[in-house]
DNA sequence: ATGGTTGCTTAGCAA
């Protein structure tokens, strides 16, 4: 099983390259971010025609996160169910075969000390909270968004430069690392220590091509699915040329049992 | 040099 997550920054934008991208990748999950279109209006039956079923949850302008997948979701979950007042549409979680996907787009931050920032924690511990809450530790659960935390200096094309900044932040790394804690462990991390490998690149200052990135996106396994992923990488194609969205999709195989090594 | 780009929505905001 093939699972990938991509910020695709308004799916009316990107819908061309998505359909082109899907077309000559094919994997069984692609979970998106800021799809940025009210339900009605998502674009599903192109997506349908490739042989994607389409589970949404979006609102006008903003945000907006959608799971496509080969075989028919179940257990569909659009809410945290946690009591508190949520207009975001930032949270979705579906069942595919055994493997439970969660599609998430972190609140960004926008500046440290903002009310926005305080949100993006909370938002966090939120998300914490839902793990505790309905799920195991001991299950198949890949969580896969644009996180909107860079994990460690190696994540960070200018650590200094970013440092206390919302993207890498003490806070916002703790944030992660608490849900890290409850059990999951990013499956890019299982392939590749090097750093300079980055998701998303600002669209001003050249700084895709300069490699001036950050890794903000993410694909968090339990330890049951970490004992099955076969690779992960993260296709900087994507990125390339005019229309593209300012992130790269994230990618990380399967397999259908346990590998020995 | 308080800059730069993109998308939504239409001039201002969010990223």
């Amino acid at each position: 099983m093939q699972i990938v997550t991509w910020n695709v920054n308004s799916i009316r934008a990107r819908k061309e390259r998505a359909l082109a991208w899907l077309t000559t990748h094919q994997p069984d999950v692609l979970c998106l971010q800021e799809t940025k279109v009210t339900d009605e209006v998502f674009p599903r039956a192109e997506f349908e025609a490739l042989g994607y079923h389409v589970t949404v949850s979006g609102q006008r302008t903003y945000n907006g996160v959608a799971i496509l997948s080969r075989v028919p979701p179940t257990e569909i979950m659009r809410r945290f169910d946690d009591g508190e007042e949520e207009t975001a549409a930032r949270f979705l979680t579906v069942s595919v075969e055994r493997v439970r996907i969660i599609c998430v787009y972190v609140p960004n931050g926008r500046v440290v000390g903002s009310e926005q920032f305080a949100y993006k924690l909370a938002w966090l511990g939120r998300l914490r909270r839902y793990l505790e809450c309905y799920c195991d530790p001991s299950q198949l659960i890949a969580l896969c968004g644009d996180l909107n935390v860079a994990p460690e200096a190696r994540d960070v094309h200018d650590p200094a430069a970013w440092q206390g900044t919302v993207l890498f932040h003490p806070r916002a790394r703790a944030a992660l690392q608490e849900l890290c804690a409850w059990g999951l462990v990013d499956a890019f991390r299982l392939h590749h220590s090097e750093g300079g490998m980055y998701s998303w690149w600002d669209y001003r200052q050249l700084a895709f091509p300069r490699n001036q990135g950050l890794r903000i996106d993410h694909i968090l396994v339990t330890q049951p699915l970490a004992l099955r992923c076969t690779g992960a990488m993260i296709d900087r194609e994507a990125r390339k040329g005019q229309g593209a969205s300012d992130h790269a999709p994230v990618m990380a195989s399967f397999s259908d049992e346990t590998s020995s090594g």
